[in-house]
DNA sequence: GTCTATACCCTGATAGAC
DNA sequence: GTCTATCAGGGTATAGAC
């Protein structure tokens, strides 16, 4: 591993605790035994790391509704194909989640650009799939925006809960969040 | 209106849009036309003014809880009460909710204390009623915990979304969430 | 590549004149 | 109740010795 890794990795642990604009570059340094003087050496600016961090994951997501979008498979299964995901992605980068989640905001310039773009890309391809499913009759609800809300909604913070409940297999997780958010939890009346 | 309550809203306006730990005594102070030592005669810190926008909502929360919790109706009728009053307060004082879910950390002492034992509350009593509907199988869907989450992370973002959505009615809102939260999206197979 | 020293500015908060 | 002046500390980042 990396200098610059062992900065970006220490940061990550540091910004999900407290949040970026709590974390001083003195903070960090004092964590991995430096002086925040030496930090500079490996990264050029506080805003990098954050950058680094957040649009890792944006790529990531970006990355994975590429592959989605190209399977050309029901409505039902892509919705499942993001789902499964996101779960990944919480569980082997909970810290990245949350900082882009909390902090993206402070990224600047041509970072924050570029953050934008790629959230409502994926946002308006998700948007897509629910249109597609409605249009097939395999999603009854009407309201796309309400749907696609509340699908993200949960997926986005799934990182503040999977903390408490890491017993939690990866397959268990995928299929009864797929089945919360896909079939609903009221008995049929 | 008294000058507390105007440095207050003013506060709500600026830690919404960049978050507490970016908004400087002298940002605050500017707005409302007052150089920064002004404000320490209305209020004594910074920090208390987040204490007081945060404990306020998580206050209303707790009132509304227990009202809910008195009515000994069914638990689909339970959850629907506490659907409403997280729309009620997202359409009345989004920047509120807002500043809860993002800056609750930066409380301090007794503040964060009575915050978190609040909130833990709220999610018991929350998980309370999903249980009573299991056990009276009003809802079918076994994993509690999930459901707990799936549903408190919808409501507690609903503010982001609600931005941009704000020509729908409050009653309307209501009732599309209640329908995607509880009986779900898709098509019965 | 790490250090010390430091530049330069911003932070929350207080003292005391008016 | 608002102001000016100021404190003590902390912020990011750079210069230059080693």
């Amino acid at each position: 591993m990396t200098r610059k890794q062992e900065i970006i990795d220490t940061a990550k642990t540091l910004f999900r605790q407290r949040g970026y604009k709590s974390v001083s570059m003195r903070d960090l340094a004092k964590v991995i035994d430096f002086k925040a003087a030496s930090l500079y050496n490996h990264i050029s600016s506080k805003e990098e790391i954050l950058a680094d961090i957040v649009l890792d994951v944006a790529r990531y997501f970006t990355r994975e509704m590429t592959i989605i979008k190209s399977l050309n498979v029901d409505a039902k299964t892509q919705l499942e194909g993001v789902i499964n995901h996101h779960v990944d992605l919480t569980i082997n980068n909970p810290e990245a989640i949350a900082i882009l989640n909390n902090d993206w905001m402070h990224l600047e310039g041509k970072h924050l650009e570029d953050f934008k773009m790629m959230r409502n890309t994926y946002e308006n391809d998700l948007r897509g799939i629910i249109i597609q499913g409605i249009e097939h009759k395999e999603i009854t609800s009407q309201n796309i925006d309400i749907i696609l809300f509340s699908i993200l909604s949960t997926l986005r913070t799934l990182h503040l809960w999977y903390r408490k409940r890491s017993d939690l297999s990866e397959n268990t997780l995928k299929k009864d969040i797929t089945e919360i958010l896909l079939k609903g939890i009221l008995a049929k009346s």
